[in-house]
Formats: C-alpha cells, sequence, structure tokens
DNA sequence: CGGTGTCGGTGCGGTAGCGTACGTTCAGGT
DNA sequence: ACCTGAACGTACGCTACCGCACCGACACCG
C-alpha cells in the first residue's frame, strides 16, 4: 500500500530511527557513530545464543528482536521484545556479559550494531547514554514482569492480542510477517492455540491474516481485547522514556 | 535446635549479614555505614506500593522481600524474591523511581534501609558500588526472566518446590514461617493447589509442615523435584555475585 | 473450659489448554 | 502442470487447574 511512500527508496535505515540513539546528545552522539555498523537482521537470526560470550550490542531501526528463553526439553517462552524503542545486549553494561536467554530476530530488518567494548567504555563515563540505557533497563525489567503475570493468569487469546499490539508499536505499518507457528513459540503455546484465538479476532473484525501476513484491523478493539498487562508495559515504556523524538 | 547456638542473643542483624553490603570495598563502606538504619521487618509489612515514590532502598539481611504484582482484579503473582543477597529498590538507581509492584514482607527479619538520594548519589560515582548494584540488577532479571517461563510451563507442584528452596537460601535455617495461602498468593494459584502439593511433597518426606510452620526435610530431593528455572537461577546468581563472603 | 478464627483437607463440576492426529489450502519450484 | 512442502483448520481425549463449598483440626483467648 501506502509503504512505498512512507519509505523512500529501499528504506535505508537512518540510526535516528532507533529511539535511544535519537535521544543522545550531540556530544556523546559524536563518539558513538564512528563505531556504528548497519547490519542487516534477517528473520530467524540469532544475534546471541544463551550463555555465550556477547561482544556486540544492536539499536534494532527496523527490525524486531525477541528474548527468548528456550528449556530442556525445547519448549520455549518469550521474556521480552526489543524493536527500534531499545537495544540488545544489555547484560554487556550490566556487567554480565552473558544471559541464560537467546536473542533472535522476530521481524526482519536492520540494526546497528556497536562493539561491546565500546559501549561498555562510553556507559561508564557514566553520563547521559548511561542514564538512558539504565532507564531503558528498567522499562525492559517491567517487560519482563509483566510477561510472568501475564503467563500465570491471563488466557491465550488475550496474550496474543498483546503480543500483536506490541509488535505492531514497533513497526512503522500495522501489518507484520509472522505465521501462527512462531507465535506460538513465542508465547510458548501450542500453535493450534493460537489458530483458534487468531481465528476468533479475525471473526471480529480485528485482524486479518493470510499465510503469515498479518494486518491489525482494528487497533482500539484489539486493546479492549487484551489484558490489562499490554497497557501497564506501555505506559512505564512512556513514562521512562519520553524522549520519542523523529522517527 | 541449634539456631540459639548459630545466633547469639536476638540475633541483632550485622550489616555484613547482607551479601551486598558484604561485598563492598572499606572505603565506600565507610561512606554509606552512616546513613544506614537497621529496620524490623515484620510479615506482611509494605515498603514500596505499586507505583509510589521510593523514599529508601533496603538491604535485607534476615528478611525475605517479595516483588509482588497485583492485578485490578486482585490476583497476584510473585515477579521475584529478595534476601540477604540482595537490595530492594533498585528502581530508585535505575531511573525510574517507582515500579508497577508492590514490594512485601513474605518472612520477618530485619533489613538495614538507606536513604535513596544518598544511595543514588553514591551510584553515580561510578565505581565499585555501581559495578555491584549492576550486577546484582541482572542477577534480578534473571531471576524474572525464570519467573515468567516458570509460569509458563511448569506445573504447581514444581513451582512450590523451586519457590521453597529460593526461601531457604535465604535464611539461616531449613524453616520457614508461612501458610499455604500466602504461597498461594505467591505463586499466583489457589491454595486448594498448594494444599495438594505440599500434601505430596508431605507424602514423599521432602517437607513437613504445620500451621504454616515449614521444615524443609530433604533438600536433595527437593531439588531434583523442582524445575530447572532454580538451577538455572540459582547458577545465574552464583556466577554474577560470587562474593558469598562472611555471613 | 468453651468459643472463635485461622489453617488445612477434601470433594466436585467446569474449562482452558495440551498432545496427537489427520485434513485442507495455497505458493513456489522444476 | 504437477508435486512438494509450508501454513492453517479441526477434532478428540486428557490433565491440570480453577471456583466453590464445606468440614475438621488446632491455637489462642476470654
Amino acid at each position: 500500500m501506502g509503504d512505498i511512500a512512507n519509505q523512500p527508496a529501499i528504506a535505508a535505515s537512518t540510526p535516528r530511527q532507533n529511539h535511544l540513539l535519537a535521544a543522545l546528545p550531540p556530544k556523546e552522539w559524536d563518539r558513538l557513530q564512528a563505531y556504528m555498523e548497519l547490519r542487516p537482521m534477517p528473520l530467524g537470526h540469532v544475534l546471541y545464543e544463551s550463555g555465550s560470550t556477547m561482544r556486540h550490542v544492536y539499536f534494532p531501526t527496523t527490525a524486531i528482536v525477541s528474548l527468548l528463553y528456550v528449556m530442556e526439553d525445547g519448549a520455549s517462552a518469550e521474556i521480552a521484545i526489543v524493536g527500534n524503542e531499545g537495544i540488545v545486549g544489555i547484560s554487556l553494561f550490566m556487567g554480565g556479559e552473558t544471559t541464560p536467554s537467546r536473542a533472535v530476530v522476530q521481524s526482519a530488518g536492520q540494526a546497528y550494531r556497536v562493539p561491546g567494548s565500546f559501549l561498555k567504555q562510553e556507559f561508564f563515563r557514566a553520563g547521559p547514554l548511561q542514564r538512558l540505557l539504565l532507564r531503558y533497563t528498567q522499562a525492559l525489567i517491567t517487560q519482563m514482569a509483566q510477561t510472568a503475570v501475564c503467563n500465570r493468569h491471563h488466557t491465550v487469546e488475550q496474550q496474543l492480542c498483546r503480543w500483536l499490539l506490541m509488535s505492531i508499536d514497533r513497526l512503522p505499518s500495522n501489518e507484520l510477517t509472522m505465521t501462527q507457528e512462531l507465535i506460538a513459540n513465542m508465547l510458548g503455546v501450542r500453535r493450534e492455540g493460537v489458530t483458534e484465538s487468531a481465528g476468533k479476532l479475525q471473526k471480529l473484525g480485528l485482524i486479518s491474516y493470510n499465510r503469515g501476513h498479518i494486518v491489525v484491523l482494528d487497533r482500539e478493539a484489539l486493546e479492549a481485547h487484551a489484558c490489562e498487562c499490554y497497557a501497564v508495559v506501555k505506559m512505564e515504556f512512556d513514562r521512562l522514556l519520553p524522549i520519542t523524538m523523529a522517527q
């Protein structure tokens, strides 16, 4: 549709599409810029494996990355989701270097890559970058906490609504490319459960989907259908990271 | 039993019982000491209400604090658990000042209280204290992430085992005072569910309980009964915070 | 000593989601 | 044009857990 109009040329990302990068003051920004490298993020690409040492951090612009925990028996569950509002690889500056979870590209796009050692060095200047990253980390913590609550108390249908909303919030349009099987992996439920819930949402006219292509038709109704978890996390992100500057 | 021998007098806490405080170098420690105040932590006491501004942080010594999310309909779920290995109130130095969750004393004891403004100031010296707190925060993140996974995939019985293990890890003995009703609130399940699982564990000889008094009889078997989540979190805490110094 | 409230045990119908299995529809390749 | 495989639909028995209701046991208190 209007995608081409919205994204001139082949939509080469600009760093400022990432909200964290956009919020940096000029001086911090200048130092960082030299080390940034734009990288393609194909669907399914694994940025970090569980327990592996991280060498880079990533600032997504158009890509969406899922933080996923994979259990011994192969079952999985999404811990959090990171798009152009955030950064992948917080454990680098938090001090642990690794995490027990996996970072995998959930929606193809692009991200800026920065060497971990350099970001760490910048982080410990204890300036605006540090404050920004810490605030983001707190927002991420809220998201994880709410995921725990949601997993405990809410139905698959509610969780699907939340997940769809969180995803399109991180994309330029109201469409996303994602099979029901993949969504099931993220939510940690059966594929059939997603089929059923998605079918229900389609019948209600909230979404339409077709072979891995999902369009959100009625965003407001979808919000009404979701559990409170979506709103709680969104409000907390807006509160902690009000710097929703030039996209 | 040997409790009296282990805890001379009425067990007045010493600051170094908290692992984070114990790990501080002398200089940091000296600055902090003047601002610390030992506080009793009665069962059920609410340290922070969801969304309220935090004025202090707490370093538990003998108390255990639960980070609990309470939903609109009154249902609840534990997000994480903090004992003498940690600190309550990370959002103060992370930058958000508040969180959408509640901190409530799950096991009575004591904690050292420090004014938030002072801790924040110390944190931004970007020295050992900062590094320590950030590492702890990452460990906490792992705990929350694993809670999300556990809520998704594991049975009440497995979760109960995990919860018991995490609790006694933070206490000097293998006993804890906790009704099944309270445990149910923490796990976000029905009281009857806890009754059933606890009864099973008792029949197996892993624990014994009586009117709010639980004794872990066979720790190893309990670990074997728990899901992998317990071990994952424990290993991550040990890795990130190896400073398990003088208790 | 008996009353009252907390704590725990049990039972029963209802249901969301699981595991499994098998079908259908569509896209893309040779 | 056909074949293959990916994506989605449907159905069935099963289990864990919920909501509710009720009851017994013990502890503390007047």
